[in-house]
DNA sequence: AATGAATGAGGATTCATTCAT
DNA sequence: AATGAATGAATCCTCATTCAT
């Protein structure tokens, strides 16, 4: 049955199967993204998202318990899309070029954020919001990236090519600058480059770990 | 001012006059910071300050005309305090050497943060959560210390001391970087000593922004 | 009734005809006695019903129209069980011994709810709570039996071995006194035999109607 | 002030004072009891509360903390009015007859429901609705009858004036049977008078437990 | 016959804000 | 100045029921 076929008859179009399933959770997690970057996680509604998916009001909650689970889901998507990026970007960096590896990786992320402001919204904004029980959480998924850096690091300071300071907060304050940086650039108007400020990070962190 | 003139039939006896009515709103903006630090702007309920000023429900609407504008005010003083902070460090510095200066400074702030974990709180969690009308207000409040550090920054620059980037892009690296590793320590548990954070934010910004 | 007949793409193969429709439906009706029994009325959800049932979650709307339809089933079921089992024993009492008779009806309704707990809490939780349009049917349910009860005591009044009191009132008040220490039974720990209670009401109702 | 010149100005008269916080406490009650009575617990909300008792709809929410509260709120007050009624009664007996005694105290009990149908709405059919966790605590309240009349039931078997039966579980027997059969005046229409049922509760108990 | 996705009215509860006193 | 009762809009979530497939 064809696609347009489908959309003909009755209320809306009901998902079938598991593929139907999991592209309706999917629409429901861009609209939920969308929502959620726009207003922030206070200011949105189950009916917002439900809107934005155009479902019904109680529909969202067949596919979510509830809107923390909603909010942890987009996050969870946004994050792993992010590590794809990056590592997509270091598979084509010469193998033992720990300093260019590095590089691609700042680079990377920044403009992932650059092109997808909703996502930087989500989390450098909504991402501390929540607070209480789920910081641990949020923080948890933080942490895979302060892991993944810090390994970096510290393979390169077994080469020499980094001073000797603790890998994972070289590793986070690496994260935080690029996140920090990116997210500014969606709230403020300083008519920086993008490619500007990711060199500037880059030359920071490298000359800034760089053995004297 | 006498005993007399106060309210006859009040439960306690009341503040009269200036002094007192800025005493009595001092005491709420501390109670305020308090449980925001705590529960975090969305969790806190204007009846949580009350309780905390040891204020009736109701009372704190005389001080402050509503829940968004007692953060502000609460967020308002704890800038002041900072820049204080700050510029007392920065007096003490050789008038000439910015980069002692800036040293100072960096230190300053980060201790700041240290020992007033409840601000660190404010900035780093529920001023990125508000958003919306928030947001602008609150990154000019921000903006104001990337102004005093862009300041010192391209003064730096002129010396040749610090390589040419855009200096309130430099600043702002600053700051975030600082806010950040601060904000961290309240919620992870590495382990790693204020110093030490501290001395290695300085390397890598003095390192990192050195001419070659 | 061929295999053939059954639709293709059932998960499971389904019944057919109207035996299996009839299997079907007293499936249903256990699996809801059963949650409606551990949770309540209001408690349970008709998923709750398909899962106990396991069926879908719609589809036992094919046998039951509604919610209400499908307790006032459940609840027929039972008292079609509780009136089976007292006129089986009172089949077995000497025909002309009513008193016999009524001291063996009351031992059998009493141990129907010892034995079912779940119908105790259905009758006498559940039915009550109801309300509304539903409690004349439920009590319509109920009156059947006090109208049997009833003709024996009259039928004793008339051979002169029980006083005369209007034989409902006196049906419904050993009804009510049954169904409420079965019911008490099961809801506190009181120690007592369930033998040494339905001696009790025996003798109680016995020697209380009892012409002096 | 005179209460005339409070209704005047304002939306509504504010309750000033703990006498008028009780007085307000108890309008709610009152609203609360007369709508749980006429639509049952779960076919009332909080609404319904709110318009019986002329507030706003969440001004209930200042005296009682949640539905279940309320309800057990006025459970307690009816509890209490039950049991002033009997002891009230029982007053009037002569000391050492404990006969008498519990004679007048099945009247008073069947009058009290008789009088108020609203309260034995909530006794015999709301107060087993809530099930699960609550049921203890309503059973609790139960117990304190029983205990009461187990205890002069214990008295007068110490006298030989009543046979040798577990005390609670006969004192249980009275209520329930007491409970039921004004709860029944409620629903059915036999056109039973009081006094026929109360005399008839009395015979059959007293008959019923009089050493042979 | 059966599935399970979709609907949407309904309901308990919260809480910023107002205001009579 | 202060109190705290009152207001009512807002919001999350539930769940009986429907219906396309």
């Amino acid at each position: 049955m064809s696609q347009v076929a489908q959309r003909r008859r009755g209320r809306r179009p009901r998902a079938v199967g598991e593929e139907q399933k999991e592209a309706r959770r999917r629409e429901i997690l861009r609209a939920a993204k969308s929502v959620f970057a726009k207003q922030g996680y206070h200011s949105t509604t189950m009916a917002d998202v439900a809107k934005a998916a155009k479902l019904s009001y109680g529909a969202v909650y067949w596919y979510f318990p509830s809107k923390e689970e909603l909010f942890h889901a987009v996050m969870a998507l946004e994050e792993e899309a992010l590590r794809e990026r990056i590592y997509e970007e270091l598979a084509g960096a010469a193998p033992g070029d720990l300093i260019a590896g590095l590089t691609l990786a700042v680079r990377a992320t920044f403009e992932f954020f650059q092109e997808d402001r909703a996502a930087a919204r989500l989390f450098f904004r909504d991402a501390y919001s929540l607070g209480g029980r789920f910081e641990s959480h949020l923080f948890g998924i933080y942490e895979r990236f302060i892991d993944d850096i810090a390994a970096l690091i510290a393979e390169a300071q077994r080469r020499d090519l980094i001073v000797e300071v603790p890998p994972r907060m070289a590793a986070f304050s690496l994260a935080a600058l690029i996140g920090q940086l990116a997210h500014r650039r969606l709230t403020t108007d300083d008519g920086l480059d993008a490619a500007v400020v990711a060199d500037f990070v880059v030359r920071l962190v490298m000359d800034g770990l760089r053995p004297r």
